[in-house]
DNA sequence: CGTAATCGACTACATCTGTAAACGTGAACG
DNA sequence: CGTTCACGTTTACAGATGTAGTCGATTACG
């Protein structure tokens, strides 16, 4: 019905990890994901795995550049966050935002910076 | 190294449902449960089985209640929105609860009411 | 008492996920 | 020109998850 990047397909966590590194930089080799994401320490052939299931998934787009591929991200970094957050939202809170402020607000897990900045927000969509 | 409720094992989205079912009240027969998540049409053998794994996970207890059992949740409702807040927090806003904030309000997911809760929380916490 | 209903426990099985090796092919190098 | 690299593709496999059927014991009903 469309051709835009699929939002319905779910995105694991191995896999957001190489979204991430594709948000922060793209076009990337498979290699130059492999070192993006170091910090899993997984093989090559783990992340090539990773990138082949993202292009099926209609969330990485290739691009040939000689004998290999550039991936970059088709799906874009906002829509993803957006609808993760909503889900997260919805599932967690009962789709209340406010619910989930006040759950962080009491388990203390707003520093002092987040609460000046919010509060910054706060204002300026009031305006 | 505690005898607590297990936070690290993960619960399911499936399981997720019948937590809560058990947070809105407890104790529940299994048959219960099945009514209390009724909007997901399990068979009654499908809430058996993820009363089971959630009792493995140490997230629910069980009490005898003549030939059956009373499942109680074992997990706090509190402590398991903790966990999987931060986790969110954590894993899409790189742990700023301010930068979810902002992802909330710009991409419009805030109504008026939140936003009056959450001045009214803000408010609150500065008090 | 015998049989049916009820329960939890065990088993089943297709997907999805994490993780990676094996394979095939074309390019680069010696 | 043959062999080794570098890649993408295919295949593998264990564990988690969604979903549910089967089994054995126990209870309740007739």
């Amino acid at each position: 019905m469309s051709d835009e990047p699929d939002t319905g397909e779910r995105i694991s966590e191995a896999e957001h990890a190489v979204m991430t590194a594709l948000w922060n930089r793209a076009p990337l080799t498979a290699n130059e994901v492999a070192e993006a994401v170091g910090s899993r320490a997984w093989s090559l052939a783990t992340v090539k795995t990773l990138l082949s299931r993202l292009v099926t998934k209609q969330a990485v787009t290739t691009e040939p550049d000689g004998k290999r591929f550039l991936y970059s991200p088709s799906l874009a970094r906002e829509a993803y966050l957006g609808g993760e957050s909503r889900r997260m939202v919805d599932r967690l809170f009962g789709g209340s935002a406010a619910g989930l402020f006040a759950h962080l607000a009491e388990s203390e897990a707003l520093t002092p910076a987040d609460l000046d900045q919010i509060e910054a927000l706060l204002r300026e969509i009031r305006k």
